[in-house]
Order: C-alpha cells, then structure tokens, then sequence
DNA sequence: AAGGCGTAATTGGTCTGACCAATGCCGCCG
DNA sequence: CGGCGGCATTGGTCAGACCAATTACGCCTT
C-alpha cells in the first residue's frame, strides 16, 4: 500500500488517529482539545483544524461549539443520504436496493461453507441475514452491507425473504 | 431525512461543489483559486481550505502547490466517502478490499446466465470485471462496485484475477 | 452543609494578514 | 526561433486576534 508520498495534511491525520489510538480514547471520549493538539504535534491550529474538519465529515470525531472534540463510533447514519441522493436523482432505481441487498447476500451465500449455522436464525429474516453477512469476516463488506440494508430498512418493506426462501437456502447448492 | 442542521462548514463544502457544478466545470478542469473561491462564497482562505482540504481527501478535487487545485473523476463520489471512511479508522485492512471485490463480483457470475458473453473479454481483467457487472442490470450495485474499483486501483496492485481464474469462472458452475 | 447561580476560563468558529514555496507564464536575450 | 530567467499566481503554513458556546468553579443563598 506504497503511498510514502503523503502530504503534509495527510500525515496531520495520520497523527491525530494515532494519537488518538495511543492515548486510548474510546468512542464517546473527549479528545484534546484543538490548541493542545497543535502544540503537542507542533503544527499550527488551522492545519489541526483543516485535519480535524475532514475526520469530522467523515464522522469520527464530532465537534461541539465551546464543548470540545469526541471520538465517535459510526454507526452513523450519514451515508444513508448519499444513497437516498441516488435514488433522488433518479439515477438508481428503488427496486435496486432489494436487488443489491439479494445480490452482496447470495455472495456471502455462495462463499459460507457450514451453512448449518445458520438455522439457528431462521425465524428473524433481519437476524438471519445479519449473521449471513458476519460469515463472510470481510469488514468492509460488511459495512458497505449495513448501509445499504439500513436505507433499506428506512422504507419499511419488511422482510427481504420469505421464511421459506431462508430455509431453501441452507439446502439449494445452486444458490 | 431532515438535516436541516448543517454546519457552516458543511455548507461551505456545499457552496463549492454547487459552484463547481454551476459553473460547468469538468473533470481536469482548473476550479477557482482558494483566494478567488473565497471571495466569491463570501467567506475566509481559511473556510475555504477546510472545505477544500476534505474534497481533495475524498478524492473529489487535486490541489497542486503552486498550480492550483483541479476537478478530478466525475463519477459520484459518494462512495469513496464510505470506503475511505472505513480504511482512515483502520478497523477495515486493506486485504478487505479485493476481498470486497471478488464478492461483488461472485454474485455477478452466480447471476449469469450466459456466461459465454463473457469470452470476449477475456484477455483484459478490467474489462472482464467490467462487463461482468453489468450483467447485473443494478445500477445501485454497479455504482458501488465502480467506487470500492477505483479504490483497489488507486492502490495500483494490477489485475484481481489471473487469466486462468478467469476462464475457470465461464465454466465453473460451483462458483 | 447543600444546592443554585453567575462569572471566568476553556474551547471551538472565524477571520485578517503575512510570509514561504512551488508552479507557470511571458518576455528578454542569445 | 528557442532557451532561460524573473515575476506573478497559487497553494502551504503560520501567528494572532476576536467572537460564541460551553463548561467549570466558587460564591452566595437558603
């Protein structure tokens, strides 16, 4: 993953999660504050803000006005706008949420071997697939998953599969 | 999805994509200078940096020392807001994204029916995964495997498959 | 002694201005 | 006509100041 030539912005943020991983903040905990990060990692206070301002976008870190910084756990449900703004702009159809959800599943389907594990979660269609997707121990699959189903979920179609359709799963190789 | 709550900094991002967009602006084109950006939005070099800082660690725009800053790859960017995200807090490796990859994928070539339309574009693994997606007909599905691409390829690791894997695939069933 | 309240300190938000560094343009000179 | 050098432009960084919101703490009241 090469990329030495980092610049100056990049290392800032690469500092400050460090900083942050070293101290051993956890979500919920409140990060020193902008002057103080500044002076310990002797960078002026606009390139700690200019770092601070792109993790905050990304929703890592939140800001409060005179209340100082905290480390956030995303579970946030921010990026459910930019797939709204998909389907807002006409640009991808609804019917290709249920489509996409069936497809990043039926991968992780595909991929399970002991597929016996999964019965125990037949009856709860949400839980069923939530450990489906587990199974594939792919993070970042799993949470480009989880953004999708909780857009999903916003619409309130229920369940994606019928209780037989889970069942025909754990038995239909072809699938 | 409300939100009316937006930040002056995430306005700020706005007013400059909004112009950006306004102003007709293409990929490789040369945007505003900071200073010129700045008077235009009414708001401070520093406002603008911050604003402009994020875009550029998104991928959206290229800032050059000294030559200015230009409009990079129209594709919606909103997915390399997640996967970025995901990778600048470190909980998802990067191994996850080519593993992210063949899943997407897979469930493409579970999808397919005539695997044979895929023959001719064997020779070239881009092409080949390409077209592979395609078949899909989920623009939803597509747009994400396009984003969590362009990632994996800014990395520059070289082909996800090699000729013989994809040959197997056009016969294989199991997969 | 306990609790409420107001003030001061802390902290983020924004701006001005300055200077450095890299780039690019353009005219000058060979 | 072409190469080269200087100057304008532009991003990179910083210092400092002031405002606004929050928080902390001590004082006063009860």
């Amino acid at each position: 993953m090469g990329k030495k030539q980092s610049s100056a912005f990049e290392k800032n943020i690469t500092a400050i999660k460090t900083m942050i991983e070293h101290d051993g903040f956890v979500p919920g905990d409140r990060i020193p504050s902008e002057r103080e990060l500044a002076e310990r990692l002797s960078i002026s206070r606009p390139a700690v803000r200019e770092a601070l301002r792109t993790l905050a976008y990304l929703g890592i870190v939140e800001t409060r006005h005179g209340g100082g910084s905290y480390l956030l756990n995303r579970d946030d449900h921010a990026y459910i706008e930019i797939i709204a703004h998909f389907l807002v702009t006409g640009e991808s159809k609804f019917e290709d949420l249920a489509g996409t959800l069936r497809l990043i599943e039926h991968a992780a389907l595909c991929k399970l071997e002991d597929r016996e594990s999964l019965r125990d979660h037949l009856e709860t269609d949400a839980l069923f697939r939530e450990v489906l997707i587990q199974s594939t121990g792919n993070d970042l699959y799993e949470r480009i998953w989880r953004q999708v189903n909780a857009f999903y979920l916003s619409f309130g179609q229920g369940d994606l599969y019928t209780r037989a359709e889970r069942e025909s799963f754990l038995n239909d190789r072809s699938r």
